[in-house]
DNA sequence: AGGACAAAAAATGAATGCAAAATAGCTCGC
DNA sequence: GCGAGCTATTTTGCATTCATTTTTTGTCCT
């Protein structure tokens, strides 16, 4: 069997080298990025106690800088804190998907909006790679490829919207979700992957033209579908993917 | 007795009498709260440091809890943590203030077009009737309750969105930018008074007609607006508030 | 045997203690 | 008189400790 946390014998990770090349000073700032990392890649079941002796050795600190961390990861709504009863990983209903869904298909419409206010040409440019680029993975059935480079798409127009507080909240809305998504491959149905290239033909052009308003109602919309997949994903999960045999 | 903390000598706050309706069960939630307010209040100028010793003393707490919610602040962008150096109350630069109205423009157009789906009419009739209200406040110049009934207006409209999510976000930024009205009023001109005025005319017709694009970059123009006003208030303040000598 | 109650064990929440860093204060030199 | 350098105080960050609460375990009664 197979615990929520696995068990890895290692003693501890280094204190101080962290795996990628962000760094913080403080304690409590290097475990919330390794903490919400590793809630975020699923690492613990949805709903699961987060035990904080657990973690507190596996990070080889003491349970002061964990508490400030599970704090602020509370606040981002990536855990829940029960009182007295500790901390959960936050189990998302079908209703918090679509107001997700709902909140990420908004934060793109801005990005969209202020985009065509602020972008360049060779931003477009770079764009219409990517989306070329997609369109291979696309039509070589390549569901990873395809999944990686359409979320630079969208992370490229939120970058050309040049607003860090927008790409601050954006990439939390992300992650909340991105948790989901580990689990659950969406938009395995051809039909929805086909409209999903024409929806991002139809975001190239309003990019173009620099229509804000269009390019906002549009991925908005865009969004809106994929939430429709996601949904129907979760309530009919047998959908038509063939697991790897 | 009941209290292990230190005597002070001074009475300090009520530990459960909290002003509100709202309660929390535990203390670093309690004070969370308590401290939100105090900051956004505009009790601590803008840059100053945050002590924290101070601030335990306030409250009769130990540093503890008090720590975990500035961590919790600081994620929220009220405050910002200098590492060994302590808390500060965040600085909003001209451009943070621009990009914090930008995103608040996006929620609301969001808001506007989640509302058209589910809103009633029962609520739009609420809405009218705060939008007349307001135009009572208008006329007979009363800007405190033109804000708040505008404010209540806005509120609505996210309420209206069903989408508590949206809510939870809506508030927070609402909350950064706050800590800003306290100190300086917008919208003083009397042009865009009514201009403001007019917009919300226009807000409520495509409530009515739930037109949910067409409301979303209503909202959106009329929040960009109200931008620019604080914007130009912030750029000459000398506009027409005596400042004390 | 099954369930209820009670004691033990573990985990949580908050306070205190301690080392390191930063700020302030002070002396000394120019 | 003024500034550089050193020391002392304060402040911060984290670990540890203590009091409660929850959860588990064991026992007893029906």
């Amino acid at each position: 069997m197979k615990s929520t946390i696995p068990d890895t014998g290692v003693p501890i990770a280094p204190p101080a080298g962290n795996g990628g090349d962000r760094q913080e000073a403080s304690l409590h700032g290097e475990i919330l990025l390794r903490l919400r990392d590793y809630v975020v890649e699923g690492n613990i079941a949805e709903g699961a106690r987060v035990p904080e002796r657990r973690l507190c050795e596996m990070f080889g600190i003491s349970r002061t800088p964990l508490r400030e961390a599970l704090k602020v990861l509370a606040a981002e709504g990536l855990i829940e804190l029960l009182p007295n009863r500790g901390a959960r990983v936050r189990q998302l209903s079908q209703r918090d998907l679509e107001e997700l869904f709902d909140v990420m298909a908004g934060l793109e419409g801005l990005a969209g909006r202020l985009a065509c206010e602020a972008i360049t040409d060779e931003e477009i440019t770079a764009i219409e790679q990517l989306h070329y680029e997609m369109y291979g993975h696309y039509l070589h059935r390549d569901m990873h490829g395809y999944f990686q480079t359409n979320q630079r798409i969208h992370e490229s127009i939120v970058a050309a919207a040049r607003n860090e507080t927008l790409r601050t909240a954006y990439a939390n809305f992300a992650g909340r979700i991105r948790r989901v998504r580990y689990s659950a491959n969406f938009a395995r149905k051809r039909q929805r992957w086909a409209e999903a290239m024409r929806e991002h033909e139809a975001i190239l052009d309003a990019l173009r033209r620099r229509a804000a308003s269009e390019l906002s109602d549009i991925l908005f919309q865009h969004l809106r579908n994929k939430r429709s997949a996601a949904i129907d994903h979760l309530t009919e999960p047998q959908g038509e993917a063939p697991a790897s045999p």
